[in-house]
DNA sequence: TCTGGGGTCCTAGGACCC
DNA sequence: TCTGGGGTCCTAGGACCC
């Protein structure tokens, strides 16, 4: 694997973050199993659990029921998501002090292009490890890092180094260490992969290596080609040139799985309306419009289908999405003979939103005073005569964590 | 064990057009 | 009269990630 290509990814990611941003914020919780992600009697999954929780087996995925079997005395949080975000803004606002050569993986894990810093920094991999203490002791949370050629590499560095160290692979030893790691290690090997994989009798990386390029392109298909050049530690996405790409978002969706699965059609279409609302309020927030608007739909077993439409004309628009998602809900309803688990609603093919609107200045206008007071006050501040049927509304909406009840101004 | 919510990207079939 | 080849768009589903 000789490449002349220097260490010169930083990759770095924050320890069991929603659970140690819990810890900053209630002290008394230091040292004990933390599990964020809602009460062990509730519909859903771990999202994140501390160092300590994982001792028990728990981890993020695992049904929040079986994690409280498991770990009964852990202590089980629902979590406070916009003081995540806030957390993850100061992450990478301390980042930008050391390069803008950013590339945000999720709210806690970025990749830092390091190259234009090898004359000013000789010694790379010193200044790398300053970087992750110094971002660190500013955050108040433990971090782990890696240092690679490229950023596949400098990611499985840091699961090596986690929790909270600091790994370097340099390039000599990439062959033997990537060799040893499971396949699954490799990100792109999920379940299924995973699964025909093992039944080749593959299971480390260094067996994935003997299979051919075509051979992993007829499993795989454009994937398995993927899989070949990351079996021998090259990452086709390119290496650390890319790094200021902040894409724009592809999709925005919203959606919710009851508490209890449902048949009533006034209760589903009220929370499809529900849905549709803040879908339409997050595309305004973004200031984007979907061009298509898709439906999700999950029955009690577990089966799910999706239906889509695209638009003549993009919108951000509540009530069109509505009639529209209501549309695609309908004839599926008609024939299920299943109750429903969940419903969701997708933005897609977005654009932005700047279209002149001569004809719709004074719905904007109201538009724009519905979304500052929902800004203010929540977003239950103001809803639908529909949306009010949701009795309920409150327990199911983890990401606002209440909802007022109030008067509907919007129709 | 009974499986969240928010995303990304890929595949594949059929419609439609030339 | 029984039949092409290619390109693009639309739609549904699935694998995977955090």
């Amino acid at each position: 694997m000789g490449s002349r290509q220097e260490l010169s990814v930083l990759h770095l990611d924050i320890d069991a973050f929603f659970a140690a941003v819990e810890v900053l914020m209630d002290p008394s919780l230091r040292g004990k199993p933390v599990v964020v992600g809602g009460l062990p009697w509730e519909r859903g999954v771990v999202s994140t659990a501390s160092y300590e929780a994982r001792k028990y087996g728990v981890h993020s995925g695992m049904p929040l029921r079986r994690a409280g079997e498991l770990c009964p005395n852990c202590v089980f949080l629902r979590g406070h998501f916009q003081v995540y975000r806030e957390f993850s803004e100061k992450f990478f606002r301390l980042l930008y002090r050391y390069t803008p050569h950013i590339l945000p993986a999720s709210l806690d894990e970025a990749y830092l292009g390091l190259s234009s810093l090898t004359l000013l920094y000789p010694d790379l991999p010193s200044y790398a490890r300053r970087i992750k203490e110094e971002v660190e002791r500013d955050l108040g949370l433990s971090i782990s890092g890696g240092l690679a050629r490229n950023r596949l590499l400098a990611k499985l560095a840091t699961e090596r180094a986690k929790p909270g160290e600091f790994f370097v692979l340099r390039p000599e030893d990439e062959e033997n260490f990537l060799g040893e790691l499971p396949i699954e290690a490799l990100p792109g090997i999920g379940h299924k992969t995973r699964e025909v994989l093992l039944r080749l009798g593959i299971k480390k990386v260094r067996d994935l290596r003997g299979l051919s390029l075509k051979a992993l392109r007829s499993l795989f298909g454009l994937h398995g080609e993927y899989l070949y050049y990351a079996s021998r530690g090259k990452d086709v996405r390119g290496g650390a040139c890319d790094f200021q790409s902040q894409a724009p978002p592809r999709s925005l969706s919203r959606e919710t799985t009851f508490l209890e699965d449902l048949w009533d059609l006034d209760l589903l279409l009220a929370h499809l309306s529900y849905l549709s609302d803040r879908l339409a309020s997050g595309l305004r927030e973004e200031g984007l419009k979907a061009g298509r608007i898709g439906l999700k739909v999950r029955f009690s077993d577990f089966t799910t289908i999706t239906r889509s439409r695209s638009l003549s004309r993009p919108t951000d628009e509540h009530s069109l999405i509505y009639e529209i998602a209501r549309e695609l809900f309908m004839p599926i309803y008609g024939k299920a003979d299943l109750s429903i688990r969940l419903l969701g609603v997708t933005g897609s093919d977005l654009r932005q939103g700047y279209e002149p609107e001569l004809f719709e200045g004074r719905k904007r206008g109201i538009q724009a005073s519905v979304d500052l007071i929902r800004r203010k006050f929540g977003f239950g501040a103001i809803l639908t005569a529909r949306e009010l049927k949701l009795s309920s509304l409150y327990s199911l909406d983890k990401a606002h964590g209440y909802v007022l009840k109030t008067a509907s101004l919007t129709r």
